[in-house]
DNA sequence: TATGAATGAGCGTTCATTCAT
DNA sequence: TATGAATGAACGCTCATTCAT
């Protein structure tokens, strides 16, 4: 999945054969086939381990008694650094998202998604947010993450201004609250 | 270009075949040729048709006389409202931008970003903006028609709601206010 | 399909790529699929033209006013002239009705078929032949065309001797003659 | 063996892996080719079995004092009974006749067809056969097993008419006897 | 400007067979 | 004797592109 990773970042799934994959990996062409039935499944087990792996190191970052907003700052944050620093992540996520094997069910059953959405509920609870439902206000925030890391994709230079990243996710907190 | 554009639709620009779009379009297979030199170059074609005419359509709906704001609305409720009335045209947005087709050269090139853009540095100019660089609040103003469009085909009876859209014109509005 | 047929019988419907056939043929690999849309596709026209054949040959044998053992006599002998003559033919469908692509519906349908079954029950309401039903009579007197070009090819020194397929005949007549 | 042999009934050689054969027979992929070591190998055997097992269970059926017409009954009959029994192995065998594997030697060096063929030669000696070599005769006659089985599995309500063989093994002695 | 047959490189997948354990 | 992961050649089929007409 690591050698797909990096193909898929480079040529896209329609430009990266099977065998390519599995040659560049070092293995032979057929094994692939035998963990992976075919490359569609791959494909979507590839989203589920990005997924999984962001959700891991998300959860490595938010900390017990945080207040709402530190929760949310923590999360968007997380995933921001995760895909600048795992371009490859980011490269694929947004291939998979704009393509026939993304759907919205998909992504809502990720305990990452679930998550967050259930911040949201909070702070509608607590009326900090506009009156949006709440996976509308997780997908405000996640284009704000995939902005973010376009942005800082681009301009490289940008990438160590914390200042920078701080005064984006105020951005998104602007969108969302009251 | 409109029969490539219902099938880019339906199955992606790698699902459809050249062949098929020249069949459906009830033309020769060669003809194809005759007109695009390769399949890139009618997908990039593509590209261009699409800005053109949402920015054709953005022209008839702004007046003199708008305030800044006014005109920012005007612009941004156009693209939504174009998305919405040509989903394919959505469509095929979504996939030309996370392609390898994309660039942001070429997204600058075209009118309907440099006026936009240059709205953006007169609300900098005025004040009215936060301290961020213009093609970034371009951007950010374009993700959330993304995200609202996105959302809307989703939720199809919240299509006629015009309160709804003009809710997430403010989301957007409030995201690059200062 | 000729190039198929020779193919086919030195190697089997499975040890023939398609693209040898395509360039045994001298054509590109690419075409094949311009006329026949799977090699299972193929396969089955293969199948009507040989009986296609075979029928157009048995016609021009049979003449007007022959008797009833005389024309069953002469399709019998055209279906053993003509597998000798193309042993090709005769492979091939020795591996065709042994496949899963044979139904006895398809072979049923075809008019050299029919025409024959119809000969059979001209014989059974005149009641030279068994009460047998006319299908099965056809099935016995094809197996015998069966036996004999498959003895043939084992013994090429009796391909000439007519006596010899008369006599078989006769074996195929007393089979079903009452 | 007998995984395979259903296997093979349903899906033909061709059709059926190797690994799909193990896995339905319980045991591990690289197993089989402990004990055959080819795929070709595996249904050679096979061949052998199904002639063994043919043989086992006619040599069961004929009785001493018989006379020649009553032994050459008895054999054709059990061939019937036994492939209308198991009609995995009247499948195989048709496969197998009609595929590369298949060779004339191989038949006449099996003691079924040995058997067989002593029969007609002294048929042949006793004068009530057709002045025809005496493997033509046997292929003859066992062409009317496979015409009566194949009839048998289409019209299944016949399959416990015993006069229907009876009168089919009248059919393949008129055709045989002088 | 138009047709559609022809090309051929390329791809996803299969599967008999091998091999380390 | 047994496992099942691993191999890699091979195959059916696709499709962007070319070309004769």
């Amino acid at each position: 999945m690591a050698t797909a990773r990096k193909l898929f970042a480079q040529n896209g799934f329609y430009g990266t054969p099977t065998a390519k994959i599995a040659k560049d990996a070092g293995v032979s062409n057929g094994i692939l086939f035998h963990y992976f039935p075919t490359k569609d499944h791959l494909i979507k087990a590839m989203y589920f381990d990005v997924k999984d792996r962001i959700f891991d190191y998300s959860l490595s970052q938010v900390y017990k008694g945080a207040t709402l907003k530190e929760s949310i700052y923590t999360l968007w944050l997380a995933a921001v650094e995760w895909y600048v620093e795992n371009p490859e992540d980011f490269n694929f996520m947004l291939q998979f998202e704009s393509s026939p094997y993304y759907s919205v069910e998909t992504e809502v059953s990720h305990r990452h998604t679930q998550l967050t959405i259930e911040l949201m509920e909070k702070g509608l609870e607590q009326g900090v947010f506009k009156n949006i439902q709440p996976f509308l206000l997780f997908q405000i925030m996640m284009k704000m993450v995939e902005t973010t890391v376009q942005y800082l994709q681009l301009n490289s230079e940008l990438q160590e201004d914390f200042a920078f990243r701080n005064g984006l996710f105020e951005v998104a907190w602007d969108a969302v609250k009251k």
